[in-house]
DNA sequence: CTCACAATTGTGACCGTGCACATGCGAGCA
DNA sequence: TGCTCGCATGTGCACGGTCACAATTGTGAG
């Protein structure tokens, strides 16, 4: 009855084309900044886009070009600070450069899980893909599935320098496990993250490196799972033998979770024992005590993967990318070697 | 030169249909799951699908049905561990009834920036949006731009009872400031969130309904921004005039915040202060001491906002969905109100 | 003034899928 | 046997862009 048709269809280049008097092509090629369009014609069909709120349909092109614009970003632990913050800056940086994100998170982690996943990403015709789940397992799923699209993990920039990130993760470790030793420790422990967690293992073998060039020993590392509740529970097993005056654990969480266990033992900290995390998370600069800990740049990190995929993708990447190196923050949660420590030192 | 085209076409249901012998219109047929179609050729078509590795184009779907099978998220604070669990049960939800999910974060919030979002979900052709911002000024920006697709935020369901996670809210809130009083505290302080986020005001609201109801007195709510750096300062700022026994902080970062700022006071928690937070984020049990504080089930609310977008949509929603209600968590940060604030209560 | 050539614009087909509308075919019934 | 009806399947076009190519117009040199 009204005038107005409620449910009309979206206006289309041709309706646009027909408002401007010019052909459909014409309307396209303004759409593709075409070289060779007279301005007076350009700005008439701006206005008539303007006029008919035209907003050009993403399926149509997609489908037409064989190209969709869209990368698929593939994560576990998205709830996890590190890569939260990831994530934000890759959908940030990808939305800068026209594409669209799609998600899939995945929260158990069987090789199934994975694989739907992935078939709900390539459903969407993902040009590309951005793996933030760096298991092992999820790599071997893409090998099997003869994944076609071009996929980057957070640690690789590209087929050529596949460790960027892992030398910052072993970097930082290092640097954590030095400020310890400079400290005076002797010994350190180590809680590590799981062990198909590239990350863990980064970090760890930065942890064992420095311990080598000391020329220390250090029991074989805890294999933990990130999380507070398992750093709580390893802080009970390491008092069992309190063969140590500090530890240096793979993220925050578990640090946080030790810093617990030693508090109900009644430990001072740093006063007994010194604790080093990884990751910097905001709630650690008011911990109890705040903790020493290894900042990253996870947004770099974010940005540096999207870069990488856009370059396996072919387009050529002008934006800045590269995170910026980790470095330690010293807080309160480290300190000298307690003097009851010291004796050992006799032994060299 | 090889047999293997190397960029040869994926199939389309037009090679399906050519192998199997039937026209492309049955192969869609069984894609849709036709009921008319026998099934001796419904086998073969599906054969002859496995065979060529078909996988419908969801792009030329979205552009024949009209219909992108796409919903939009849009977050500020994707970073924060209570959004960020919501999201993910919602992509989980999505992927489960066929629905992929496009996000875009928000890192600055002005108008500007959350135009530019929503217009980046459009362009998808997004078929109902969800949004984890509850902030004023988005919901104004919906407005104005008058968007045509469904929108929900995490804490209405539909427009029917719009209020179901305030309230829940409010409930946890009450639990809280309950939980205080009965512990004797009869000066309570409140830090809110910021105000214009909705959570933030019901929970405020809870706060002050109970102490209404326990004919109490308090300061006015110290709006805060959910950090824990701004915990810290709001710490500092109350202990100028130390006339309160118990503070129940918005959520749990700021009570970590708060907590660190009365330890550098050289205070005693629950001794001399008690504190209690909102959220259960995974180190507050984890803290020193561990946080006494309102368990809530983001994933339940993530899941109960996309069913009630999916009903705003108009489909059928058929699978769980609401959340637990919220619970207290009592740990140890909150106790009795200390011997040294009793003879107050003479007054009465 | 005419022609070669570049700049600008138009025409029609095509991308992969779904819909509306035939069409063929066998069963049931008079 | 002939007719109707419902199931099973086929035909052609639309969706909204892009591409390849054709057609038209404009420009400068000879």
């Amino acid at each position: 009855m009204s005038a107005e048709l409620p449910k009309e269809r979206a206006p289309s280049i041709r309706d646009v084309a027909r408002l401007a008097g010019v052909s459909h092509q014409t309307v396209s090629r303004v759409l593709n900044d075409h070289p060779s369009i007279r301005d007076s014609t350009k700005a008439r069909i701006l206005q008539a886009m303007e006029e008919l709120q035209y907003r050009p349909n993403q399926a149509a092109r997609a489908l037409s070009k064989g190209r969709s614009r869209t990368i698929g970003v593939l994560t576990a632990s998205s709830t996890q600070y590190g890569p939260a913050r990831s994530v934000a800056a890759i959908e940030d940086a990808a939305r800068r450069q026209g594409y669209f994100v799609d998600t899939a998170n995945l929260s158990v982690a069987d090789p199934a899980a994975i694989e739907d996943a992935l078939v709900h990403l390539l459903d969407q015709a993902v040009e590309g893909l951005i793996i933030i789940a760096p298991q092992e397992r999820v790599f071997d799923v893409l090998e099997r599935m003869s994944i076609e699209v071009p996929y980057v993990s957070l640690q690789s920039t590209g087929n050529h320098d596949l460790r960027a990130l892992a030398e910052d993760q072993i970097l930082g470790a290092k640097m954590a496990t030095r400020h310890l030793i400079a400290l005076g420790h002797r010994e350190i422990v180590h809680i590590a993250g799981p062990q198909d967690w590239t990350e863990a293992e980064a970090r760890m073998q930065g942890f064992l490196l420095e311990i080598d060039d000391a020329e220390l020993m250090t029991h074989p590392p805890i294999l933990g799972d990130w999380t507070a509740d398992f750093g709580y529970f390893a802080g009970q097993e390491l008092l069992r033998s309190r063969d140590f005056s500090a530890v240096f654990a793979a993220n925050d969480e578990m640090a946080l979770g030790l810093l617990h266990a030693l508090h109900d033992a009644g430990l001072d900290i740093p006063g007994d024992v010194s604790v080093v995390g990884f990751d910097d998370i905001p709630v650690s600069s008011h911990t109890w005590p705040p903790l020493t800990t290894v900042h990253q740049d996870f947004e770099g990190i974010g940005r540096r993967a999207f870069a990488s995929l856009l370059g396996a993708m072919g387009t050529i990447v002008d934006f800045p990318t590269g995170p910026t190196a980790p470095c330690l923050v010293a807080r309160d949660s480290s300190g000298p070697v307690p003097v009851s420590r010291l004796p050992l030192l006799k032994r060299y």
